[in-house]
Order: structure tokens, then C-alpha cells, then sequence
DNA sequence: GATGAATGAGAATTCATTCAT
DNA sequence: TATGAATGAATTCTCATTCAT
């Protein structure tokens, strides 16, 4: 963090710099904002009230809240699909691969519990919202990974549709559960659902040719 | 008043349907505004208009779009529960609790698909939060079908609450990707669910007293 | 009251009786409402509501709130003012004129003072609403009582118009800090107010003949 | 701060002149309808309506029209309470102390007409509150000054509160009633105020400890 | 006469966007 | 470039009044 700080100082002017940081103070906001009210209820003026900004600057940057989605979710393309990704990739089993996205999956939805927890508290009237971009944008990249372990032989030839649809929904309504209860225990929720898919897998049926949407 | 309402049900004067008449082309429109627009997009003018009604009836019958979106997910699952209560009652296998919950959903969902549809398939960017009284009724009628079914030997002592949740969303993640498929086959997506399901719960670990927070 | 009723009973027939009944209910609506929000803010549905009737059943006996209004105002005309009026028709002296109405006047403030309670728990944020129709008609006959008291030759030659004002005035405000007493005392009142214009009528310049606009 | 807040003060930018300039153009506006159409029935539509800017250019100002009045209250009170409370601080007598002050408020009534009709005569069928800090506080401020006066032996020992509410009844109402003559004279006015309570105080009941809530 | 839902004009309010400073 | 007030179209919502039952 400080390196990059640095060398960004390093290359560019202070009016660039000062861009730059402009540009990410509206797409923290709007991380934070979309987190809170949803997508569709937060207006380009939430945005900017979460923001030092004027009104006027956001439009120097984005020209709509679609405009600013899109830059948040590339800025994620950027920095945690690759992750999730690499972990994939260097899995040497089935085990590895199931295993791997589940913790991962837990142990940043434990994390981030505190963006959650207002909403928790009503108990049984609202559930928790774990629409984050973030998130799906992990999850979209589940299937084309499973194609491609399907592919390398690591995994039978099983439906990778349902099956990145069976693993996404395990994961969000399992990170569910395991936040309302007393200690949400992380390892205990990957272990639940790795089981699950270690002894599915087992037993799905194989296909010949994937009809994918 | 039991006599009352009875008597007022039957003969159900002009007046009283239509009143019945004026909701239904209300959730109606909406159905169709909501599977158009999105939920975020869409606005009380959206559905008004798509409607013969005047403004201010709409607000007769609803207070917002929100509750108008409740309604319509309180509906369904209003149609749904106890079929798929019924379905597992008569259980006398796993695989019997298994496959029915899975074909009832899928097989509801297909027959429904356009209310299926108005309800997921809001943006493609945020998912809707489901969590009307109506649904969560269902949710807790599952786990607590689970449970008698653990009690009464029918299942192996697994943690009912994470398995429904398992269930829960494998059901609607599916039943997703099956729409969006050129022709949904809800076999298909039966026999995969319940296949992973089968296999999983052989694998699962089976616990002494449940967390169910 | 019993009486009344049973007059009215014997001299008309149910469907009269209903009607007077109907017409009564709104009337005591009105009042109510109009005391809690105030004649502006106060709408025909909240009248209504205040009420067992249905809404378009108003429209059987009034055009709109102004003239509930305005039968209000003729039903107080025909009870309280006549009281007021007799009360200082009948005096023998200024002192019986003034204190009179001083003390009707703050008993009746403090015998009402359950509807403002609500009202007087911001202590200093509101100030109390004493401008009920009741209040107001004793008041605008105020003005009248005096002018026929000078005329008499009771009082002296005062401006009638700058009389009744002080009188209002000085009734009101007191009334106001009397109620925020920890015991009001309308004795206390009456006689600070009373000693007020007993000791001020002498001072007051006397007039040949009263500009009243 | 302080030097900043000056200085922007002083230079005022073309932008600080205008804002300054809309928000006396909505007062002006407010004024004007409200002293048209009354209170209740002026909505921010006319007042806007009654202005050269926008519909949303209102908001920036006020949030409603409740808000635009009590800001015309203010400014009114602030306006004249600093006159009274220099005249009452010079008074060597009782009578320069009353006449002062009914004087400057007469004066001020007939000066600013235009506003206090605003306030004053809204419908004729119910009193407007006032209730604002600033009109609040010069209530306070005449009850303070007149404890100082008795404290200083100027006044005798009446009870201030009652005779902050006597002198502030008086007061408004008789305001009233000049406005309403065909050529409203303040000096006779204040006259008639000060005659009444340079009698009314002589014979008023004279208290060891008010009870004043 | 009573009912109460429908009507639709209109009031309050929000918001994306512009633009002078 | 940043600012932030102005804009006014669009939206939400209310309400007096009507009218079929």
C-alpha cells in the first residue's frame, strides 16, 4: 500500500494524483452505498453525500451510477477474481477446488460481517443481503473455472451449470445460517458444505455435451 | 361474524369482486412491469399505467411498489407450501423427502415461470431479497420437516438448519439456470439436485445436538 | 341529556333520529379534529375518520368542511354564547362584568384542559392552541356585551374595540402561563386579571364616539 | 474561521449574493401569499409559484411551508426584539418602561405591516402559533426585564410571568385592531395600552415568591 | 340514505444533470 | 477542475368528490 502510494507519486503530477484519488473516493462510496440500500434504491446523490465531493465532480468522472457499477466491478475483475481464480487453478483435486472456494467464500463473508450486522439485527423480517458485486463477480468466474477443470479431467464431466448453481447457492444461503448463529464458525461451514459436493459429485450423473444458457 | 363472512364470501356482491378483480390486475401488472424493467427500475406510475386503473386506486390496495412485490411473493409461496409440505409428509425415503421437494419446486416453477421470473430476475446486477412472511414460513416448514424427519429415523442426525439452507439454495439457484435454457427440463434438474443431494448426505457428518441459533 | 334525548325520540321517527344522530357525529368529529390539527390542516377524511360513517355519507349532510365549520360554530352559538352573554347582561357593576368573564373564561380553560395536554408536554417548544371555536364565538360577542355596557352607562365611555382586545389578549396569555403552572389556579387568575382592568378602567382615556373598522 | 467567515462576508461572491437573494425572494413570496390566502390554505406551490425560480430551487431553502413561516417569524422578531429590550433598559419609571415598549411595538406593527398582517390574520377562524426560539425568547426576554425591574425596586412586586402574558396580550391584540382602523395611529394606541396598565398595575395584588412553572 | 371504492387533479418532493463561478 | 445551487421533469402520494350498489 505504501509502495504503491509512492510510486503513483513517484509518476504522476499532483493535479493526477489528485484525480486518481477523487476517482476512488466515488467508487468507495458507492461500494459502501450499494452495500446498504441495494442497487436499485441508491441515486446518484447517495453516492455523492458519501463522498467530500461536489455534486458537479462525480459527473468529471462517471456519468451515471450504471457508469459507476460497471468501473467497480472491473476494479474487482481486478483484484479478487484473480484470487479466487488462482486458488482454483493450482487445485490438484476435486477436494482442493471445493474446499478452497467455500473457505475462501466464509471466511470473507465472516470478515465482512460488520457490513451486515444492522441488518441482522431483525432477526426473522429481513435477510441478509449478500448481493455485493464482489461477490457475484467471484461467482461468475466459478463456472467458466469448472468448465476448465471439467475440461483438464480434474472433474467428471458433470453439468457446470447446476453445478456452479448448486455451489453459489449452498454458499450464500449456508453464509447465512452460519452468521446468524451464536459463533459463526467458518470451518464448520466448509466442512458442511465440501461434504456435500464431495458426496454429490460422486453421485451426479455425467453428461456428454453441457447445455449452458 | 364467522356467519357473516361466510355468507359475504358466497354471495360476494359486485362491490367485493371487483375489488378482487382490481388487486389481481394490479399483481398482474406488476408481474409483467417488474419482469420488464427490474424491480429498481420499475416505478408505482410503471404499474399503474400498465393497468386500467386510475392513480390514486392504486393506493387502495397497496403502499408501495414494495408491498405490491410482497404481495406477489407472498402469493406464490402461499401456492406452493403446502404442496411441497404434502410432498414430504408422505415421504418414506430420503430419496422420496429428496426427489419430491426438488420436482414439486422445479415442476412449480416452470408452470409459473413468469412470477418465478419477476421475482429473481431483477437486474441482473443485485439480487431481491425474499423474505416476506410467506416465504419464510415455507423456509422454516422445510427445516422443520427435516427435523421430524431426523426424529423419526428418516434421516441421519445431520444439522437440519444448514441442510435446508443447502436445500433452499440449491432449489432456486436451479431452477434459474433451468429457465434460461432453451427447453427447461425439469427432470433434468430433479434428477441433479436430488443426485447431489443423495450422494451428500451419505458424506455429510452427522452431529449430537444441532446449533440452530 | 336524558331529556333531550327522549324529546327528540317522541317528536320523530327513526329514520329523523338517525339523521339528527349522523348529523351529530360529525359535528363532534369536526370539533375534535379540528381542535387536535387545527382548522387548516385538518382534512374532510380526517373528519370522517373520527367517525363511524363512511365517507360519502358527509355528503349527505355537509358540502364541504367549511360549513361543518360553520355548523359548528351555530351549534356553539346556540349553548355556550347565550351563557357568556346572560352572564354579563345580568351584572350590576364593571367588576361583575369583568370577573365574570375572566372566571368563565379560565374555568372553562381548565376544565378543558385534557385536550391540550398533549399539547403542553413540549413545554416550551409549542405554545398551546387555544383558538377553538367555542372560545373564539364568546369572544367576538364580547365586543358587543361592551359596547351595550358603555351604552347603558355600566361602564364609561371606553374605545370598545382596544376593551375587547386587551380583554382577549390578556385572557389567553394568562389562561397559557396558568396551565403551565404546577396548579393551575383559576381564582388566581381571575383576580390578577380581573385587578388588571379594574384598576386600568379608571386610567383609560374616555371617548366621544368608538372608531371600530 | 472567524476571519474566513468575515472575509467571505465582505467580498461575498456573486454566488453567495444570489443565494442570499432566492431566500429573500421566498420570504417575500411567503409574505405575500400567506397574507392573500392564509396560512392553511397556501401551499408551497403558490408560494414558489410567486417567485421567479424553479419548483426544486424551494427545497434548497426551506423543507416546507411550516418552515418558510417560522423563518418569517424570526426574522420579524429579530428584528424588533433588540429596540425593545434598549427601551425597557433605559426606562426610569414604570410608565417609561410600558410606554416604551407598547410604543416601539406599535410602531414596528405599523412599520412592517405587511409582515404581521402575514402572521396575524391568517383565516379568521383560527389563531396561528408562535412559537419560534426567536419570538420565544423576546417572551422571555420582556419576563427577565420585568424581574429586574421589580428587583430593582422600579416595579413593585407583581407577578411577572402573568404580567409578561398581560402585557404580550395586550399587545398583539391591540396591534390587531389598529392595523384593522381605517388610519391606524400608533400613539393612540399606545395610549390606551399604557393607560390601562399604569392603572392596572396600582391596583394589582402584590406577591412575596411568584410561581412562575 | 348509507356505503366505500374509484377517480384524477394537484400537492409535495426528489433527483439527474447543467452551468456560472 | 471543483463547486454547489438552479433547474424542472418525473414521481409519490393525498384528497375532495362521485356514484354504483
Amino acid at each position: 500500500m505504501d509502495l504503491t502510494t509512492t510510486t503513483r507519486a513517484r509518476v504522476a503530477g499532483k493535479r493526477e494524483r489528485t484525480k486518481q484519488q477523487n476517482r476512488l473516493l466515488i467508487l468507495q462510496a458507492a461500494r459502501k452505498v450499494f452495500a446498504e440500500l441495494g442497487y436499485g434504491a441508491t441515486t446518484v446523490r447517495d453516492i455523492v453525500r458519501a463522498t467530500p465531493l461536489a455534486a458537479g465532480t462525480f459527473y468529471n468522472y462517471f456519468n451515471s451510477k450504471e457508469e459507476v457499477f460497471q468501473a467497480m466491478q472491473d476494479e474487482i475483475a481486478l483484484r479478487i477474481r484473480p484470487r479466487l481464480h488462482e486458488e482454483r487453478a493450482k487445485a490438484r483435486s476435486i477436494e482442493e477446488f471445493i474446499l478452497g472456494t467455500f473457505r475462501t467464500f466464509f471466511e470473507y463473508v465472516a470478515s465482512d460481517e460488520a457490513n451486515f450486522h444492522a441488518i441482522r439485527r431483525n432477526t426473522d423480517t429481513l435477510r441478509v443481503r449478500m448481493d455485493t458485486p464482489e461477490i457475484l463477480a467471484g461467482f461468475h468466474e466459478l463456472r467458466s473455472d469448472l468448465e476448465e477443470a471439467i475440461a483438464n479431467g480434474l472433474f467428471p464431466s458433470l453439468d457446470p451449470d447446476y453445478l456452479m448453481a448448486a455451489i453459489v447457492g449452498v454458499a450464500f444461503e449456508i453464509a447465512e445460517r452460519m452468521l446468524r448463529r451464536a459463533r459463526p464458525d467458518t470451518e464448520d461451514a466448509t466442512r458442511f458444505a465440501t461434504a456435500l459436493f464431495m458426496g454429490g459429485i460422486k453421485a451426479l450423473p455425467t453428461i456428454n455435451s453441457g447445455d449452458t444458457a
